[in-house]
DNA sequence: TTGACATGCAACCAAGTGGTTGCATATTAC
DNA sequence: GTAATATGCAACCACTTGGTTGCATGTCAA
C-alpha cells in the first residue's frame, strides 16, 4: 500500500530488470527467474520478496514452484501521483505528438 | 543522467517531500528548504545534492545564497521508460476519460 | 572592518541494504 | 520409499545511507 516501499523497490536495478522479465514473460518461477543471473538464489528472493511486499509482484504456489505475477497498479499510482503533478498535460501532448507521428507514417 | 539515480533519489521520502515543496514554490534558498524540518542544514544539502546529480534539481547561486529550482526532464523520462511500458494505453484512457469528465462538469 | 548570515567541507556513527552460506522443508519422479 | 528438485529460513558480513557535529569560507549590512 505505502508509496515508499514502491519507490524503495524500484530503487534498485536488479529488481527493475525482474519488473523487465517479468513483463516479457509474466508467470515466471523462482528458478526461472534465477537464470543466467550472477547472484545466489537466495538473493533472488530477497528481491522478489520486497517487489511482492511492494505490491508490484503478486505471487501464488504451483505444487512445490512459486509463480511470480508483474502488478501494475502501484506504478500507475506512481504515474498518477508524480508524473501528472509535475508534467501537467505536457506528457498527454507528447503522447498526443507521438500518436500523430506514428499516422502520418503509416 | 543514470536513470539509477533517478529511482535512487525518489527512494526516500524527505526528497521526495523537497521536490514537492519545489513544486509548490520553486527556486527556494538552502535556508528556506530547511525551514519547519526535523533534520539540520547538513542533511538538507546530502538530500539536495542527490536531488541535484540525479539532475532532478538545479542550482544557481544569488551572493551567499543558492536557489534551488525543479526539473521535470528525469521524472518525465521514468514516465516514458516505465509508465508507458506497463500500463499501455491504459494511462492514455484514463486520462481522456478524466478530461471527457471535466468537460462533461462543466 | 567587523560581525552576522548563508552555505560548504569533512569526520564520524548507527542503521539499513544487498549479498553470501548452510541447512531445513515440501513436492515430484522413479 | 527414496532421491532429486524447488523453495524457505536464518545467521552473518561488507558497504551504503541518512544522519550528526565541528569548523571553514564567502557575502552582506552597519
Amino acid at each position: 500500500m505505502s508509496m515508499d516501499a514502491v519507490f524503495k523497490a524500484l530503487a534498485d536495478e536488479s529488481r527493475r530488470q525482474f519488473l523487465d522479465r517479468l513483463h516479457k514473460k509474466n508467470g515466471q518461477t523462482l528458478g526461472e527467474l534465477c537464470e543466467g543471473i550472477a547472484m545466489s538464489r537466495q538473493a533472488v528472493t530477497k528481491h522478489l520478496t520486497i517487489l511482492e511486499e511492494a505490491n508490484l509482484v503478486a505471487t501464488q504456489k504451483r505444487g512445490r514452484e512459486k509463480l511470480h505475477f508483474i502488478n501494475p497498479v502501484p506504478i500507475n499510482d506512481i504515474a498518477e501521483r508524480w508524473i501528472g503533478k509535475f508534467e501537467q498535460n505536457h506528457l498527454a501532448t507528447l503522447s498526443a505528438l507521438k500518436q500523430k507521428l506514428e499516422s502520418e507514417e503509416k
